[in-house]
DNA sequence: GTTTTCACG
DNA sequence: ACGTACGTGAAAACT
């Protein structure tokens, strides 16, 4: 019976610092709780510890023997994210029925150090999971500790650690006797640090046998020797305090830590409540409805779903009914819920009879059965409600949306014993649920009058999607093809010998190693070979810009010619899958293959738009907003030089240049322009300093003095980040124009650079989100005019703040005019909102 | 499955 | 000592 005992303070603080914030729709944090069970279950899985426990600190003022040198006094309170993580895993853990010890006044490794001396000394082996080195001191024969580090776990048992510090275990507390350890207020030899420590450990292994040889050591330079000599007292003392204690008061048999029973009804409870589902699906834990009272209507009565056969008789009363239906669609066959009914239809006539009739629907994501009913010529009726849409306003920080986990979080009944009915026996309460949600939080509007109507808009574009000429594509990838090959060569050439260019490993190793050039930034996991430092490098070496240019080459054959062919359909279009509940600030996101990052900046990558062509016939109408962010921010702030400068149509990075650095206009220059253009751009991000001087080439201080004297000049700009930010900090979120909203969990966070990133988040979403919002008001405005007044021009794309209609060219003039005219007034601002429409066989021809 | 790089607004 | 602007998606390398 193999135990595992766990350190469990410091697993979960090593998983606080290791996973990236994460906290409930309520902004309970629960990064540190998802961190520390996947290092425990891995741990686990992979040691095959057959009993565990865990233990955890308990430094209540109780004073304990060590108390007398203000043991650790100096280490920092927990931050508050983490502290409040810490009772919930407990609570876990519990549930699980894993034993949980702690004991009163005793750490977490004191309980280690005393468990794992009682049972080695009995002869039985036990595994120590920890992320503290300190814990190696307890690895003998039968203890061996497994490392929790930032990357694989390293485990340790005596060979392993004797390899790598070149003395047995025992060994750690005199060298943390000499070289100190500030964390835990050890304070070791002064002038002793940790190469002199290790080489003198290594070669005396204990302090005792190094102050007896001290007197006549020869291999000890005089200063080190005399730093020794005077801190005599402090080693001994130093080594007493870094010696784990063995004899807490604790059970010290292994029978003591067999693990209880789960109760998986509280663990559910729990783990529903924070959300914490791919821990569940882990664990196999269903999600439990029960998770708490919700303060709303829909507690409701509990009254199981009826299934009810179909008749045509039935699924006519449906057909005219005046409430709401709420219908799945899945594998071909059509589910219905009513009144505590639920039923099937699996005739595809009695399919499309029930979905182009004319009673209200409501369903959980309507966009493919949009598409599916496209193909046949029909639509959805009186469609008045998609789940999907309103859980992503609700929330729109969400992965995954799943029937299953909102009704978790509704308090909505989820009967899992329905089977293949489950889902829709849940729909008509999670559908109120989610309705009456969106009302209360003000987003009633941007549900009916653009989210909602949008569902059917995407899937017109998809379904049409855009002609590509693939042979001229075909033959623009044989030539990079070629061109790469000659690029390879010369690479090769230029290095000496062969490799994987694309390997940012191995091209490190070329570049910083064999060819000897200056390395500078390093990643995670070695040298930075980005464009930005090869940029730096150009001069240097000749190879650095055949890499760069092979680079760009590889990029485009792979990404663009070869992505781009493995999509186009049998009708020689692309049909490309918006997603609507993707973003967190609003914006639309396109995928297989995604068009809304087609090259455009450098030459050779926008040919890539010359080969997305309108339809024989047809020509395509490109229309984009001018500045729509920084219109908004002009809006947002009501800044009045700002507002008059787009009143008046002038060029906003010449006025904003000609304001920043005090002058007329005429005595702008070029540079002061583009500096001007950068500062712009960066406002809209949340700037920083650092930043904006590598973005434009100057020193950090002069960027700094660019930003500060535009927040002069512009003051209300100043004033509405800030506002922004603060009401963010007290609501925990932020919203655009139209009501849309995002938590911002990270101002919340303790640590200063994710609590930077949230205010960054806060000031930049309701610029990105209200643009977000007004596009998409034109898309419904746009589609719907084009629909009733010339069906033959279809809206094709959307690239953010760009739109492209495909019109029969008789047709162009006036699809043009309703493109222009509908983008302009989809919303009312202090500032006018402007677009360029222009036309074109191609996409590059139409954006010349 | 994660990391790095790079394409876009 | 670290990392450094917001929001995305895809491909290749790496673990």
């Amino acid at each position: 019976m193999k135990l595992m005992i766990v350190d469990g303070n410091s697993i979960l603080n090593r998983a606080y610092y290791g996973v990236k914030p994460l906290s409930n729709h309520k902004g309970v944090f629960t990064n540190a709780i998802y961190g520390f069970f996947n290092i425990l279950l891995k741990a686990i899985d992979d040691t095959g510890a057959e009993s565990v426990a865990i233990a955890f600190d308990r430094r209540e003022k109780t004073f304990r023997h060590k108390a007398v040198a203000s043991y650790k006094a100096n280490r920092k309170g927990m931050p508050e994210e983490l502290a409040m993580q810490l009772p919930l895993t407990q609570q876990i853990l519990e549930a699980m029925g894993y034993p949980v010890v702690t004991c009163a006044g005793w750490e977490a490794d004191d309980i280690l150090g005393t468990v794992s001396a009682a049972l080695s000394a009995a002869g039985e082996d036990c595994i120590l999971l920890t992320g503290d080195r300190d814990n190696l001191q307890l690895i003998n024969e039968h203890v061996s500790v497994r490392l929790a580090t930032n990357k694989e776990p390293i485990l340790y048992d005596t060979a392993r650690f004797e390899a790598d510090y070149g003395f047995p275990p025992k060994g750690l507390i005199d060298l943390k006797a000499l070289m100190g350890d500030t964390s835990d207020n050890i304070k070791g030899v002064a002038g002793i640090g940790e190469k002199t420590a290790m080489a003198l450990i290594q070669e005396y292994g204990t302090i005792e046998a190094l102050y007896e040889a001290l007197p006549d050591a020869a291999g000890i330079k005089p200063a080190a020797k005399k730093k020794l000599e005077e801190g005599i007292e402090d080693a001994k003392q130093s080594k007493w305090l870094a010696t784990i204690v063995t004899d807490a008061p604790v059970p010290t048999d292994s029978a003591a830590y067999a693990r209880k029973p789960q109760d998986t009804a509280a663990l559910s409870a729990l783990l529903t409540e924070l959300e914490l589902y791919k821990l569940m699906e882990r664990l196999h834990i269903q999600p439990s409805a029960a998770a708490e009272a919700k303060p709303d209507t829909t507690q409701a009565e509990v009254i199981p779903a009826e299934k009810v056969t179909m008749t045509p008789e039935l699924l006519d009363t449906l057909c005219s009914r005046t409430e709401p239906v709420d219908f799945l669609y899945r594998d071909q066959i059509l589910y219905l819920a009513w009144e505590h009914c639920v039923s099937c239809v699996t005739d595809p006539k009695q399919i499309f009879r029930f979905l182009t009739s004319d009673c209200p629907k409501r369903t959980f994501d309507a966009k493919p059965v949009y598409r599916m009913l496209m193909e046949q010529h029909e639509t959805i009726h009186n469609l008045v409600l998609d789940d999907v849409i309103c859980a992503y306003l609700l929330n729109p920080s969400t992965s995954e949306y799943l029937i299953e986990r909102l009704c978790a979080e509704a308090s909505v009944p989820y009967q899992t014993d329905l089977n293949s009915y489950a889902d829709i026996a849940a729909l008509p309460a999670l559908s109120a649920y989610l309705e009456q949600q969106v009302t209360q939080q003000g987003m009633e509007q941007l549900l009916r009058e653009i989210e909602l109507p949008l569902v059917e808009v995407l899937a017109d574009m998809e379904h049409t999607g855009v002609r590509v000429d693939a042979d001229g594509v075909r033959q623009f990838g044989d030539r990079l093809a070629e061109d790469i090959r000659e690029l390879e060569q010369r690479i090769y050439e230029q290095a000496g010998r062969e490799f994987n260019i694309l390997s940012p490993k191995q091209l490190g190793v070329i570049l910083f190693e064999e060819l000897g050039l200056p390395s500078g930034k390093k990643t995670k996991t070695g040298w930075s070979t980005n464009a930005e430092v090869l940029e730096g490098l150009r001069e240097k070496h000749a190879i650095v810009d055949l890499v760069l240019q092979y680079r760009q080459l590889t990029k485009l054959n792979s990404t663009y010619v070869e992505g781009l062919l493995k999509t186009v359909a049998p009708d020689g279009r692309i049909h490309t899958c918006y997603r609507q509940t993707e973003t967190r600030t609003g914006r639309i996101s396109s995928t297989e293959p995604n068009l809304q990052n087609i090259p455009v900046r450098t030459p050779l990558g926008r040919e890539m738009r010359k080969f997305f062509i309108a339809a024989e016939g047809c020509t395509l109408l490109d229309a984009d907003y001018s500045q729509i962010e920084l219109r908004l921010v002009a809006h947002l702030c009501g800044d009045e030089n700002m507002r008059r400068t787009f009143e008046e149509n002038h060029d906003i990075h010449l006025t904003t240049a000609a304001q920043v650095f005090n002058m007329p206009e005429d005595m702008v220059t070029k540079e002061m322009r583009s500096a001007a253009k950068a500062v712009n751009f960066g406002i809209l991000y949340g700037i920083g300093a650092f930043s904006l001087s590598k973005d434009i080439g100057v020193s950090v201080a002069k960027a700094d003095r660019y930003i500060k004297d535009y927040l002069h000049s512009f003051p209300r700009v100043e004033q509405f980040m800030n506002d922004t930010v603060e009401h963010a900090k007290e609501s925990g979120y932020v919203t655009t124009l139209f009501g849309r909203k995002r938590y911002v969990p990270e101002l919340r966070a303790s640590n200063k650079m994710v609590q930077a990133a949230g205010r960054r988040i806060a000031m930049n979403t309701p610029v990105q989100g209200t643009a977000a919002d007004i596009i998409k008001a034109a898309m419904v405005r746009v589609w719907q005019r084009l629909k009733t007044e010339i069906p033959e021009a279809k809206l094709i794309l959307q690239i953010h703040d760009e739109l492209i209609v495909e019109a029969p060219h008789h047709l162009a003039e006036k699809a043009s005019e309703i493109l222009h005219t509908e983008m302009v007034q989809a919303c009312q601002l202090s500032v006018p909102l402007t677009a360029d429409v222009q036309e074109g066989q191609s996409w590059y021809d139409a954006k010349g």
